[in-house]
DNA sequence: TTTTCGATAAAGAAAAACTGATCGGATCGA
DNA sequence: TCGATCCGATCAGTTTTTCTTTATCGAAAA
């Protein structure tokens, strides 16, 4: 069978923009800039010899010969995306089940699944919010993101952060009446602390902090106190100005990105313990896994040859 | 109209290798490698979340997710390629005439001209082989390949090529009992001379290049001569090794190319006369034209904006 | 008249696709 | 049993394609 196609990429942005007789709305639709649609279109004249639009000023219409192709093309184009449609819904889908560290999970996580969607809409993510230990031989487990040491034997392992900690707090104590430029005005404010659980791994606490910044001035008892497990209670009550708390860069990255949490000093302590993605080797070549894997590491920004 | 498609060309691999059930003969196909078609089906693969292929060491099977996607998926190019063989054919198509200096149509042209069906299976070529000077304005004729000065008010004009003129004969030549190493030992071969119409660009003759190279008591009056027009017999005689013929680079470049001709000597004579491709200015945009003019400027390796 | 909207052009950047070389396991013939 | 061969996998590097950015233009709308 010998097809002669044009670029296909072509053939779609012309058969959108056909539809809509609009290179914009074509552009929308295939999240593109319009000068895309228009190179393309361009493009898939020149390879036919023949004009497909009519370009006024304002609008675009079809000319005889794009009348002509665009609704078979459509057709083409409609068949493949019902295929499509059903095999995404059709076939018996496994989800591919994550374990996510719940801070991490909450905070950086989910607010980016959507663009996993979107790249790979044959998978479905399964989460599973919790610290625990994960034995994959006996849990139904396919990966799981993990603050640790890296030191998780017989698993393929790849490191997505390194972490550090540091005060952050609501860019409005930077102007209220005693703003924080120092370190020593920290005792003008509450210090949101936060409890351990004595079995899991730990960030410094304020009195760490605060002698590392070398400031005697400051009690680093003072205010409220969260229980282990209530770190995004904590973020919270940082976010709501209420005073200042002690966080890891990547669970308020995305917080001070928006410029809703501030870092008012530069000191921060370096933790050794870092976030992983792990999973069992037996299975990390499928492609679920792989995909996430490939997906969560370029979302880290680490490209994963580098890893 | 959502529709969420992989990558085409990702969808077309897989379809080609499906269809064949083998990597190699889809890259056939396509004109690709196999290992092209490796990597978008595991591009498709990584995005679906789901093998679509089981490999084994020499062939490929589909599984059983991929048995359910290539019906539709054919289905859907099926339409496409039906749809644009209808319209290749169906389409009153007005075939684009190139008028040709005959002899670059013969040496040059009509050799390369697969590659523009190829590359353009919508646009028909006629030539029309004729030194002619044309009258856009009454001639059904688009284009025009001239060999001339480039002066041609009006009409958009680009250049294709310089030109020189030297001898040219077959490698047979250099071996015989007067092997040609200086112009001197012209004297004991027979010069092919050609006829010049007294009323269209000459090229040098052999007197003149003779002259250039320093070169006395080689007579440039002997040997066969051909009439005007009969350029490329002259050519033939030289491929014959029936003698050495002045030749135009661009009118021998691909028999040197492909070790038929050989330059015995390193002289050559400039010549202010080029190659140009002209053609109304008002059609110069349309689809047709602007196609043929880009083809023939890279095919001349020329990029067109260096124009 | 001025603004706005949609299309266009050129140039440079980003992403996708492809090649070429190498490896490795069946299969086939001797 | 041993090469030889075939087919596919993989990886790095490169080419080609595709896209964005920025600026311009002309008619329609305000």
């Amino acid at each position: 069978m010998h097809r002669r196609l044009p670029s296909l990429n072509a053939l779609r942005a012309f058969e959108a923009a056909g539809r809509h007789l609009s290179f914009s709305r074509a552009a929308a639709e295939l999240h593109v800039t319009p000068a895309a649609i228009g190179q393309q279109v361009r493009t898939l004249e020149s390879y036919l010899g023949e004009t497909l639009f009519v370009r006024q000023n304002r609008s675009v219409e079809l000319t005889v010969a794009g009348q002509a192709l665009l609704p078979g093309v459509s057709d083409g184009f409609d068949q493949i995306a019902r295929t499509m449609e059903a095999f995404y819904r059709r076939t018996v889908r496994r989800p591919l089940t994550v374990s996510v560290e719940p801070n991490f999970g909450a905070k950086w996580l989910v607010r980016r699944l959507d663009r996993f969607r979107e790249r790979h809409p044959g998978i479905e993510i399964r989460l599973d919010a919790t610290s625990r230990v994960i034995d994959f031989t006996r849990e139904a487990v396919d990966l799981a993101i993990r603050y640790g040491d890296g030191n998780y034997p017989g698993l393929r392992c790849d490191e997505l952060f390194e972490d550090e900690v540091f005060p952050v707090c609501s860019p409005a104590l930077l102007d209220g009446p005693h703003p924080l430029v120092h370190p020593e005005d920290l005792q003008w404010h509450r210090l949101l602390r936060q409890d351990w659980d004595p079995n899991a791994p730990t960030w410094p606490d304020w009195a760490m902090w605060l002698q590392a910044a070398g400031v005697e001035d400051v009690d680093p008892d003072q205010g409220p106190q969260f229980a282990a497990g209530s770190y995004s209670l904590m973020l919270d009550a940082a976010l709501a100005g209420q005073g200042v708390a002690l966080a890891s860069s990547v669970l308020v990255a995305d917080d001070i990105d928006a410029g809703r949490l501030v870092k008012p000093f530069d000191l921060s302590m370096h933790q050794s313990l870092r976030y992983y993605l792990a999973g069992p080797e037996a299975t990390a070549d499928e492609p679920m896994s792989a995909a996430f894997r490939e997906w969560v590491l370029s979302e880290a920004g680490v490209s994963e040859a580098a890893v």
